[in-house]
This record gives structure tokens, C-alpha cells and sequence, in this order.
DNA sequence: TTGAAAGCGCTAACAT
DNA sequence: ATGTTAGCGCTTTCAA
């Protein structure tokens, strides 16, 4: 019966002429409504419970200006008290913005999110977005048809604009976006990458010179580098400060005590275990992910040596929160509360980029917090 | 003129009987339109190229059988050349589904995300979204109008269902989703609510009580808990654990020794220096949280004392990957790749009932990994 | 097997 | 200050 009342009243608003006989029905209607909590809340209902037209119920909740100070409140306080939200598809394909930012995790990296690092930087961005209303969608992407998801990503049009996260030396997607028109913002540079992009990213370079040049300091000589896949781009630098460090004391970089490769708990085993076993070991290493330090840890207590005394370990991507213990670990790390940081600037630049599209595109050079701890110490007499 | 063209056709097809001039104009711009790769590419201009009706080319491309084989293939040649895919907004508004699948983190217990559990959670919970087609949507929410952001997602309709995090002994929530019809499963139980609902969780209680009666075989007699929020359901469900396990060999719970609170690493540090200074101290310490392990960790140090000699401590939620180091460091633990598999059912969990709504809801208990390392050692003798 | 037309819930240009 | 109307891009009856 309610039914009928609404359809009676949907085809006579298609025709003018009715205005008096509308306002009539919709009245009666406005009875029933009341007793509609939980029904359908959408504009159409909201408006014909109020007596308004769709159009003014809109502008009144969208803060547009010319609608009466009495007919604003008296829809807000419908609204609220209804629980009327606005259909967030309806809204968007009206409008032509999604209000969501999307995250694309590569596949194959599937340990960037299980990167404790991951979760903080999440955090920070989450924080960003919820402030400013929008939402932060997630996907996990293969990526052997990365070029394809990104083109339909731009077309389904669920979001307003990208993280682009791990970007790697010469990273394709970033000429992909920009020419999809797709506002992006990379959390990493791409070194190899002429055209202008948006970026935010931490000092890698610098972060592992001064690690490199700390251990120079006390003594140290032979200092073994394990460091991520070096075609992504933070592992490029990383290596790069490295060797600008040697560089500066007259030290060749040594193949030998350079190892690459994805950053797990096996690799930075492996590559330990072989360098501790080859003539003239490492007196220190220098570890790209808290992950592999694990594994550089163990074979350093499988081999009976003592870290910080027989071996000094620096580890990035680390957190005091994660590795310092009761003995005290040492650490040179961006800080857990700085990747938050991290994170929520990225959004917040990333907004204001969809929100004045005619700024130059921002950038933001980050620095890493150095900590140091007892496992880190001189190097011992015997090298 | 192109633009003209279009128009053209537009207002043609409004009126019946034109079939042939439609035919003609039509196959006239699908010339301009084999020019026009990255333009705006809907099932509008799809459709046009081909020459064939909006409605038959969405149905070759959904699969529906009332396309002829010839018609289907080349429609879907096409999309696959023109990159189309369609608009997740559009789609979603004419089907009412979304394709995604919310994950509401409360914003006062803002450390769930920073736990380093929740990446690996998500990071499962990504692939089962991912295999299915589905987005993951994160949000993060003030936990005071809680209440009022879950009606809004549902009728914003940008979910097609819900994962809820960190449930409460009493959570509202589940009663307020039940009402509200939108499909939602739990991580964790609520134990005060008798309704049914799905959820998935880890068994807590067995957890602790196998970790107490671990260290009770060792001759501890004296053991902390350091715990969660305990109106949080798992924190309670810990306690009930640890209890049992006292009981079992006829020892009274001592609320000196039970500590709860939020697992910050600075709480571990108050409660343990404070237990370490009154009369008769611990001599194991069973904790809630890698977090709060932390602090335990750092008090133990303070005090001079070394773990797994003078004071035990098994620590929860707790990963060997983040914590086993060269001293190899004991633990309790649900192990990341335990908590991914978590993430992974529990979406999976979700999809199927989303897809066959009229099956009972489903419930999942998984047990935690018990794995025991060096710094788990005997009651010293001074007790 | 194909096409026309209505409708999903909203916004915005254009009346009045 | 308020209302009418035409889309946004898709699915889905209904008709042919």
C-alpha cells in the first residue's frame, strides 16, 4: 500500500501542473515515512518525507548557499535523524570522484606488506584519508599484468588517485600514469625516471652512508652490504651511500662482500654463512631489512660469534620496537612513528594534488633517524 | 565534429525506425573511433565501434548465453583492444553490489594496525580478495560514533561486506550488523553475545593455558600476566586460560601478578619494574604482546637480570621472525605464516557468504603454534 | 539473437 | 529560494 502511494506519486511528478496535488500526497506519505525508520533511506525518500524536491534536500546537505538558514536545518536534522547517508556509488558516478585512494601492493613483492614497516605506513595514511573523508582501498595486484590493472583501474574509476609503492630503477608505471592522467604519488623515486612525478621518500642514500661511515669510524674495514633487489629503486641508493663512504676513506667496494637479492629470512643466512666461511670475513655487515637480519643473527650464532663484539650488525628498515631487546641491539632505522609520518604526508600530498591539479607536482626528501646500539662495536684486533 | 557525429547518432536513436540510418552513421564512426585509443572508452563508445547495441555488448562481455558465438568473440576482441573495463560505479549502481569488502579498524585501538600482525592478516585477506575480484576498502574510525559509521557504509553502499576487527567481550556492533543485513564476519569472538554470527578466531584460552602450564612444568610458581584491555574478547579469553592452567595444579591467581592494560611497550616496562621491585617477584613473565614484550624486556635489562635465567618470558602475538635474534630468544607464538592463513580464510569465509546468503553462518577456531626457545628457562633456585 | 528504454541514486545546469 | 530535467555508465526487463 505504502507502495502504491509512492508510484502514484512518481508518475504525477512527471507531469507539471500538479504542484498543489503533489504536496498533498507527499504529506501523506510524510505519515507513513515516520514510521519508516530502517526502510530505504535515499534522497528520494528524505525529500518526499520532507516535502522538497530532491534538488534542495541536495544543496541543503552539500552546504550549497542558496538554500534557507530554516529549510538546512530542518534536512540536516532529517537526515541525522533518519541516518540518511548518500549512496557513495550514486554520488560518484554523479560527480565523477570516488572519494577512495588506492594502494597497489606488486604480487611478487608480496613481502612489502609484510614488512612490519608495511602496517605503519598504512597507519599514517589511513589517518590522512579519514580526516578528509575518503576511503583507502588496497589491492594486491600479479604483477606480470601490472600495465593492464592500471589501465582498468583508471577506467573501473574507483579511485581518485594511486600510491605507487617500490618503485623500481626505470619503473614503467610512473610513465603509465602520468599518461593516463591518473593522479599518482610514488613512495620511493625512480632514479632512471626523467619526466616529473610526485614523491615522497627517505634519504636512502645518505641513511646508508652515515651507517657505513659510523662503522668506518670504529675501525671496521671489511663491512659486508646484504642489500634488497637492486633494480628497485631504495636498494640503488642504499648501495650507492655504501660505496660513497668507501669512496671517501680511499676504499674500493669489494664484489665479494656486496650481496642482492629479495629480503628474506634464507637470504641474509646464506650470504652470512658464506662470507663468515671465506677468507678474511666481515668484521661488520650491513643489512638492507629487519627480515634478513634474522637470518644474519643466526648464522652469526650458529658460527659461536658474538654480535657487537665478533661482528657489529647495522640494520635498516627496523625499528627500536621490533629489535631492541634486553641486550640492547643496535639499530639504524627509520623509526616506526617516522614511517607513520611517512605515510600520512604522502596522503595529505597526494590530496592536495587531486584537490588543485594545477601545482606543480610535490616531491618530499624524508631524512632517516640514526639510532645506535651495544651490537654495534669496534672492530675487533684480529682484522 | 566528431563530438557532432556522436550527437547525430544520439538523438537518431531515440526514435524507432531508423535501424538502417543508425547502421550507416554508426559504421561511419567507427572509423573515427579506431583513431581514438584512449579516449574516454565506455560500453557507450565500445558499443558504437562495434556497432552493435549497449545491451548486446554487455552481455557478451558477462557471459550471457543469448549472444551468438560470433558476436561474443568479436566484442570481446575489441574491449580487450580498446582496454575497456567497465566502471565499478556505474556497475555497481545498476547491481547494487560494490566488489569490495570493508575492514573497519577502530581508531583508539589504532596500534591494531601497527601491530605486525595486521599486515600479514591483510595481506592474506588481499589474496582471497584479489583471486575473487574483489577490492579491499580500509577504514580507519574515531571508536565514539562507531555506531553511526557502520549505518552510514551500509547505506553509502560502498561494501558488499565487512571483516570486523578486535571485537569486545560485548560488542554492539554485531547486533548492529546483524540489524543492518550487511554481511559481515568477525575476527574474534564476542563472548557476552548469544545471537549467531560468523567468525573466525584463534584459540586464545587453549594458548595460554598451554603457555602457563609450560612454564608451571619448568617449577615456576610465580607467573605474571601481563595482558590486553580485558573487556577486549581475546585479552579475556587469555586470562581465562592462564587461570585454568593455575587451577589445574590447585594455584589461586594472584592480582598482583595480573597486569592489564593497553599493550604499549612502556606499560610492559612500568608493570614489570614495578612487580620486579615488590616482595617476592616473578620469575616468569607471560605477556599479551610483542609490544609490550619489548618493555618487559627493557625492565629485565635495567634490573640486571637476564632472560631465560633469572626471569622467563613467553610472549604472545609474537612472530620468530621479529624476535628470534642471535641469542635466540623463546617464544609463544602465532607465526606470521599462521595469521596470514587466518586473513586468508576468514575472507574467503566472508565471499562465500555473501555468495550463497542462505547458508548457516560460518564459524572457524584455529589453534595457535606453540614454539619454545631458549629464553624459556627453569625457575631459578632462589625461589 | 538483438535492441529500446527504464532505472540504479545522485548532482548540476537550467528554469522559475 | 525552490523545482524540473537531463545525465553519469551500467544492467535488465520487455519487445521484436
Amino acid at each position: 500500500m505504502i507502495t502504491n502511494a509512492l508510484m502514484l506519486h512518481c508518475g504525477l511528478s512527471w507531469r507539471p501542473g500538479f504542484g498543489l496535488l503533489f504536496r498533498r500526497v507527499s504529506r501523506l506519505w510524510s505519515v507513513y515515512a515516520s514510521a519508516l525508520i530502517g526502510q530505504i533511506m535515499n534522497l528520494k525518500t528524505l525529500s518526499e518525507h520532507l516535502g522538497l524536491s530532491q534538488t534542495t534536500v541536495s544543496r541543503a546537505l552539500n552546504g550549497y548557499p542558496e538554500v534557507s538558514e530554516k529549510t538546512r536545518q530542518r534536512v540536516l536534522e532529517s537526515a541525522r535523524k533518519l541516518n540518511y547517508s548518500p549512496n557513495a556509488r550514486a554520488k560518484g558516478l554523479a560527480t565523477g570522484k570516488s572519494m577512495a585512494i588506492g594502494h597497489v601492493i606488486a604480487r611478487s613483492s608480496r613481502h612489502e606488506m609484510v614488512n612490519p614497516v608495511f602496517g605503519d605506513y598504512t597507519a599514517g595514511a589511513g589517518e590522512s584519508y579519514s580526516a578528509a573523508g575518503y576511503d583507502m582501498l588496497i589491492s594486491l595486484v600479479d604483477d606480470d599484468n601490472e600495465e593492464q590493472f592500471y589501465r582498468a583501474i583508471k577506467s573501473k574509476g574507483n579511485v581518485d588517485g594511486l600510491i605507487v609503492h617500490g618503485p623500481k630503477m626505470e619503473d614503467t608505471r610512473i610513465d603509465l600514469l602520468s599518461s593516463l592522467g591518473l593522479p599518482f604519488l610514488s613512495h620511493g623515486r625512480a632514479s632512471n625516471v626523467t619526466r616529473n612525478y610526485a614523491w615522497l621518500d627517505v634519504n636512502n642514500c645518505r641513511a646508508f652512508q652515515r651507517a657505513t661511515e659510523f662503522l668506518l669510524d670504529l675501525g671496521h674495514r671489511r663491512i659486508a652490504l646484504l642489500n634488497g633487489l637492486e633494480f628497485l629503486d631504495f636498494a640503488h641508493r642504499r648501495r650507492q651511500g655504501y660505496i660513497k663512504a668507501l669512496a671517501g676513506r680511499g676504499l674500493e667496494p669489494e664484489p665479494a662482500l656486496m650481496r642482492s637479492d629479495e629480503m628474506t629470512e634464507i637470504y641474509g643466512y646464506r650470504e652470512t654463512r658464506a662470507m663468515l666461511e671465506a677468507d678474511d670475513p666481515p668484521t661488520a655487515v650491513l643489512c638492507s631489512s629487519i627480515i634478513s637480519a634474522i637470518g644474519v643473527r643466526r648464522a652469526l650464532s650458529d658460527a659461536g660469534l658474538t654480535m657487537g663484539r665478533d661482528v657489529s650488525v647495522i640494520t635498516y628498515d627496523d625499528d627500536l620496537s621490533y629489535m631492541s631487546n634486553g641486550q640492547e641491539v643496535p639499530i639504524f632505522t627509520a623509526t616506526r612513528s617516522s614511517v607513520r609520518e611517512a605515510g600520512r604526508l604522502s596522503a595529505q600530498m597526494l590530496l592536495d594534488m587531486i584537490r588543485n591539479p594545477g601545482l606543480p607536482l610535490p616531491t618530499h626528501l624524508m631524512e632517516a633517524d640514526l639510532i645506535i646500539g651495544q651490537s654495534t662495536g669496534p672492530a675487533p684486533n684480529h682484522t
